[in-house]
Order: structure tokens, then sequence, then C-alpha cells
RNA sequence: GGGCAAUUAGCUCAGUAGGAUAGAGCGCCAGCCUCCGGAGCUGGAGGCCGCAGGUUCGAAUCCUGCAUUGCCCA
């Protein structure tokens, strides 16, 4: 059991004793100052006014009652207004290495999500070029989410939308068949608003390989839509490389043309209606976006018969909800943000309760090279590609920094930064934690020191500070899943491993392993540095990392 | 003009159950290799948590207003 059920069930025993109610306040967490003990709790101040009486006097009858029967506790103290501090025996501490060596590559997940199926829909970009960097941030954000999900109990799915209906697709055609054209040798030229890349030339290429100028003769119309398919296949190949080199996988890539093809739009636009949902004005068709929280109606289908981005987009979400996803976590770039309201009040109109939609905005990614910004034009195509990032920087360091910010910060990412092999850059800093220990096991292997059969019985050797302090660290790893489940937010993780890797590392320096004083000793420490292997391996593994054994 | 987000050390950022003296890395300064990987460790300096009110036993955290920045919409 780990440290914060145990007291949180020894608490709630005493409060119900007292004839007391549990405030939903109460909190216990670790306190900030080591001083103060292992876990701090708020509880006698918030019930001083339930039970009359003041809070460090109340907290005295907490500690009373407690102390005889928490016997894992070493020491329970009142302290400030009235917390109380509780102190585990080292005993209890060191009984993690236990679980660690049973759980293994479990340790750490949980089932707080009882199953729970929630699907994460993200990337999804227009198949209209390549990938760039700030594709990556969701692409490494939405990955690390289902594993951290899956991680903790929940079922997740993953899930690429494929806007492939639409003007846009239209102008890509457009685009190519100009291409193509000039390949021809006739006089046409791209505008402005079409897209303007290299990559397009490619295809228009091969078109002339295949056709000749065969294209040239047909209705324009039938020739766009043959150029938009070519230009789709191919980007779209190019992206599922990218997202597989990056590590990220989708099981289901959900066409936006096949909802219109099966008529879901269409049927879903009825649905509204007959709910009195949407309405007609104007000669458009309205949804009733109002009723549920956003500023205006949003119009679903133009008056001149257009259906808009919405429209299929609640029938896609209609879709999800219609497949049993429970909760759906959408992730957009922060630039979608204004879209985020209409989405929720569309999924609420549909009968989900709020909170069912999750959107995560991950904010631009400002791509820096030795502190000067790269230009990333992204009409005019010159921009620097998610692939050619990942070459650079490699796939791990660049995941890592996506993941060691909070999604919907701003993100400077600095191609020379990420390169250097320092702190600057921590993913290095955790694997290299990883990398020593290893190294200190094939030293071991080398002297012929190996664990012996009865570990369990060294166990009580680790009750140095450092060895406390990485216990303690190690015995947190699952609330920590937990917490980065719950809050969708993967930085958690990668915050917990830089500590993690820094106590490891301090550890180390102070106490020598394979030299110690006794056998039984470097036997003990070894289980040490085996859990906390084990620990960075299994959260480098949820941010989609590797803990490599040399470096 | 309206909306959303951000504002914490010189720089980049944690702090999502409201808790005690606000943290980390980088950079700067001073130290640590007879020894398992120095891609490391130790110590130091560095703060009005944007500003002003409010809520309460207690606020970086919640509420209101203002300022600055970014993005979205018209």
């Amino acid at each position: 059991m780990f440290a914060r059920e145990y007291v949180e069930k020894h608490l709630r025993d005493v409060v119900h004793e007292l004839g007391l109610e549990w405030p939903d306040k109460a909190s216990i967490e670790t306190p900030r100052e080591k001083s103060f003990g292992d876990l701090a709790c708020n509880l006698a101040m918030l019930l001083a006014g339930q039970a009359g009486e003041k809070p460090r006097d109340l907290a005295a009858r907490f500690k009373d009652l407690l102390q005889d029967r928490a016997e894992k506790l070493q020491n329970i103290e009142i302290a400030g207004p009235g917390f109380l501090n509780f102190s585990f025996k080292p005993s209890f501490w060191q009984a993690i290495i236990n679980v660690i060596q049973n759980e293994q590559e479990g340790f750490g997940s949980s089932d707080l999500g009882r199953k729970h199926r929630v699907q994460i829909e993200y990337v999804s970009a227009n198949p209209t070029g390549p990938l760039h960097i700030g594709h990556g941030r969701g692409a490494a954000l939405g990955d690390s989410l289902a594993r951290i999900l899956r991680f903790a109990g929940f079922e997740a799915g993953t899930e690429y939308y494929l806007n492939d209906a639409g003007r846009q697709m239209y102008v890509l055609g457009d685009s190519v068949l100009i291409r193509y054209e000039q390949l021809c040798g006739l006089e046409a030229e791209l505008s402005p608003d079409h897209y303007q890349g290299e990559y397009l030339q490619g295809d228009a290429r091969e078109l002339y390989q295949e056709h000749g100028r065969d294209l040239l003769k047909q209705d324009r119309e039938n020739a766009i839509a043959l150029c938009r398919e070519k230009a789709v296949q191919s980007i779209l190949a190019g992206i599922r490389e990218d997202l597989e080199h990056f590590g990220v996988e989708h099981q289901v890539w959900f066409s936006e043309q096949g909802l219109f093809d099966r008529g879901e739009v269409q049927k879903t636009l009825k649905w509204l209606q007959d709910r009195d949902l949407a309405y007609l004005h104007d000669g458009a068709l309205w949804f009733r976006s109002t009723s549920f929280g956003d500023d205006k109606d949003r119009v679903l289908q133009k008056s001149d018969g257009a259906l808009t981005y919405f429209a299929s987009d609640i029938a896609y979400h209609h879709n999800k909800f219609n497949r049993g996803f429970e909760t759906v976590v959408d992730i957009w770039g922060a630039d979608h943000h204004g879209y985020a309201p209409r989405m929720q009040a569309a999924v609420q109109a549909l009968g989900r309760p709020a909170g069912s939609l999750r959107v995560i905005l991950g904010q631009l990614v400002n791509l820096l090279r030795a502190g000067q910004q790269v230009s990333m034009s992204t009409r005019s195509g010159e921009f620097v590609t998610l692939r050619q990032v990942m070459q650079e920087v490699g796939v791990d360091a660049c995941r890592f920094i996506f993941l060691s910010r909070k999604s919907d910060s701003h993100l400077d990412f600095d191609l020379e930064e990420v390169k250097k092999k320092s702190m600057d850059n921590p993913v290095f800093y955790v694997q290299y934690a990883h990398a020593r220990i290893c190294s200190v096991f094939a030293k071991a292997a080398e002297r012929g020191i190996s664990i012996g059969p009865e570990p369990q019985s060294l166990l009580h050797l680790l009750d140095s500070q450092e060895d406390l302090d990485l216990l303690k660290q190690l015995e947190m790893f699952p609330d920590m899943v937990q917490a980065a489940a719950r809050t969708l937010s993967p930085h958690h993780i990668s915050f917990y491993l830089r500590d993690l890797a820094g106590l490891l590392h301090r550890y180390y320096t102070v106490h020598s392993v394979l030299n110690a004083d006794s056998r039984e000793l470097i036997q003990a420490r070894m289980l040490l540095l085996q859990a906390t292997a084990r620990v960075l391996s299994n959260g480098l593994k949820l941010l989609g990392g590797h803990a490599p054994e040399k470096m």
C-alpha cells in the first residue's frame, strides 16, 4: 500500500470514530520542507469548526488515536496552525523495492481508469503538405497520453482525422494540375492561394510520366480530382512514414469524406433539426450553440448549400460517441482555440455530459537555431519539416522537449540547444542515469558480483539519507502517473524523471555501490539501483523514449 | 471592438486538490576525479509569484478590475 493511501485510510477511520465527516478539502501531501515529515495533512484545521475544538487540540486527539494502530508510522507531529505531520519507518520505504521487483514493467500502473473508454484524436493534419514541428508536438502529446492513460487503467483508442473533403483539397488538386500544366509547357501560374510547396512538383512529374499530356484533354474538374487523389496519396504516405519514424501510432485513420459518403453529415443535421437544435434562417442552417454556452449560433450549411467544417465535425464527434467512447480527447493547435466552445456546445447538444470532450491545445512551437528564429512561412512551403528536425536532433530528444512543458505554454525549440548533451536537454540527463546503472551492473558482472537469493533480508541496510530520498521518490511514481492521467499532462512525468535522475546521480556520487564496505551492502545498493533503473525505464517508456544501456 | 491564454530568479520553466521559510535547470561565482561512466556531484549569489483590491485561519493558486504579450473572431 502506498504512503498516501495508508495515511488516508487510518485518518478516515479516526474521523469516523469521532463522529465527524471527512471534508472534501482535506489534503494529504508531501510538504515542501523535509523537516515536516513525509506527508502532511490539514484535516485538524478543516474539522476544527465541526468538532468545536481548536485545531491543535483536535490534532492532538488524532495523534493519540493514530499512534497505536498505524504501526508503519515512525512519528506523528503537530505543527504550525494544526498540521499533522507523518513520518514513516525506513522499513516502509525499503519495502517499495519488493513491489518494484514483483511488478517490473507494470510498476506504476493502476486501475484508476477502470476500463473507461477514451479516444484520443491527434495530429489530424490536413493532407496538404508534410508535417512540421507543431504537428510534432501534438504527436508527442497524443502518443504519450495514450500510453499514460492505458497504464492508468483506461482503454485508450488513438485516431487521426483526415480532412480529405472540402475546398482545401480542391485547391490542392488545382495546385498540382497547374504544376503539371507547367511541365507540359503551358503558361499556367500559381496564385497566392495555391499551395506553393516544392513537394507538389514530384506529384506533377509522376502524373506526367504516367499520363503524358492526356490530362489536358480531360474535363478540368476530372483532372483536378485526379491530381488531388495523387497528391493526397503521396502526402499521406509521407505523413505516415514520419509518424512511424517518430514512434507514434494511430489505430484508426478516419476519413472526413467517408462521413459524407455514408450520409452521416446530413443525418446528423437532421437529427439536430428534429430536436430543434438547428434552425433555418436567411437560407442557411444554424446550430443553436448559444443554448450551450457559445457566444453566438453557428452556421452548419450556408445559403449556397455548402456544408461548413463545423457540420462535419459534429457528425464526426457524433460518430465517435456512437462507437462507445465515453470521453473524447481532441488535441489541436492553439490557433484553433476559438473553435473549442462551439465544439463543446455541439457535444452537449448530442446529449453528452459536460466534460465528455476534453480539448488540449498544443501551443505554437517557436523554432530557433542558436537563438535566431527560423522562418516558417506556411503557404510558401518554406518551412522546416518534422522529418528534418527528427534527423537533426534525434527522436527521443525531440519528444522529450515537447513533453517537458505544459501543452498550453509556448515552446521555444532551439535546434542547437536540443542537440547539446547537457542539462539544457534533460533527456540525456535522465537517460544517462539509466546508462550509469547499467554500467554498474556490467562492472558487477565482470567482478562476479550478483544479488543473492534472499535479497529482502538486505533492505534494512538502505538507511542513509540518500537511500531514503531515492526510495521515497520511487514510491511516488504510481501517484505521478495517476496525476498525469487525471490532468492529461505528460509533462508531470518528465519533471518526475528529472528529479529521480538527479537523486540517482547524487546517490552515485555519495555512495559507492561496488566498493561498499560489505558484501551485503553492495547487494543492497544493487537492489536499489535495479529498482531505480526499472522506474526510469517505465517512465521513459510513457514518454515514448528509450532507456539505453550505453550512451 | 469582443473572446481565450499567458505573466513566477538574468534566461527557460515547474508548482491542477488553497497550506508552513516559493522550487528546478541553464547562466554566473567557488569547490569535488587513487574509487562503479565528470553527459556527474556539492555550495553560493539571485524573488514585491505583472499591479491593485476581495474571499479565509491561510492565496503564486479562487473572484473582480487594470496593465503588458500572444493567438482567435468580426
